[in-house]
DNA sequence: GCGGTATATGCCGACCATCGGTATATTGAA
DNA sequence: TTCAATATACCGATGGTCGGCATATACCGC
């Protein structure tokens, strides 16, 4: 089920943090932002989308037509932005605890005063 | 797919990174250290353990018996480490950034030399 | 002695976010 | 003309997690 949100999701409303953008402009950044790590499917970000803006965490911004092709921009809402905020403190704390834990292990010697 | 591991499995490897343990504490370890946030489902964990042993992240330790209970303990594999070490510093990366634009967004005066 | 809770391992069906592919359409480059 | 990039959108498959259940023992309160 995945309660808590998943990568892809989490990194879509890490772009929408740094202003609207559009579908399109959405998969470009998060490849950008995740420096090519992960590219972002056309399903997994329309279906996001969707359904974050039925969740209330982003919301259609405005349309523009450049070159004959539509784009349909994404804000990301004040709701979304609390929640992305509070996303981003538990991945930080994980993320410290487990560096914490693997740098005990790693050498355990280290908090110690030293061996002899 | 969830190409990147979510969080139930990073907190069992974490959990495990402190130390062998047996199933049934590597539930109470990840209720610690999430604060109670998350509970592992007993079929989330051995469904997890069997995957991650199958991998090489995690590996059968050795095997007591409590009160007539059986306890099987699993430890962590360097490979499993490695990868730890890894997700920890992309969670880390991600929450920087996801934290940056936010402050950025909510506090737009902050970075520009105060207002007036 | 009896029932409830904690300890402890393990299986199984369901859910749903993501993946991978496909469809459609326009622009510009090879 | 074919290919890649831009751009939106749907669909089936995959798989990690959830929720529930089965099994078994020890301990506590009544």
């Amino acid at each position: 089920m995945a309660q808590s949100i998943q990568e892809p999701t989490f990194l879509i409303l890490t772009a929408l943090a740094g202003g609207p953008l559009h579908g399109y402009g959405v998969i470009t950044e998060v490849t950008a932002l995740s420096a090519g790590r992960l590219t972002l499917r056309a399903g997994t970000l329309y279906a996001a989308l969707d359904r974050l803006t039925t969740a209330g965490q982003v919301a259609p911004d405005h349309e523009e037509v450049v070159d004959g092709r539509l784009r349909r921009y994404y804000r990301l809402t004040d709701s979304g932005a609390a929640i992305l905020a509070e996303e981003a403190d538990r991945l930080a704390r994980n993320a410290a605890e487990a560096t914490a834990r693997l740098s005990a292990r790693t050498s355990p010697a280290a908090p110690r005063l030293a061996t002899t």
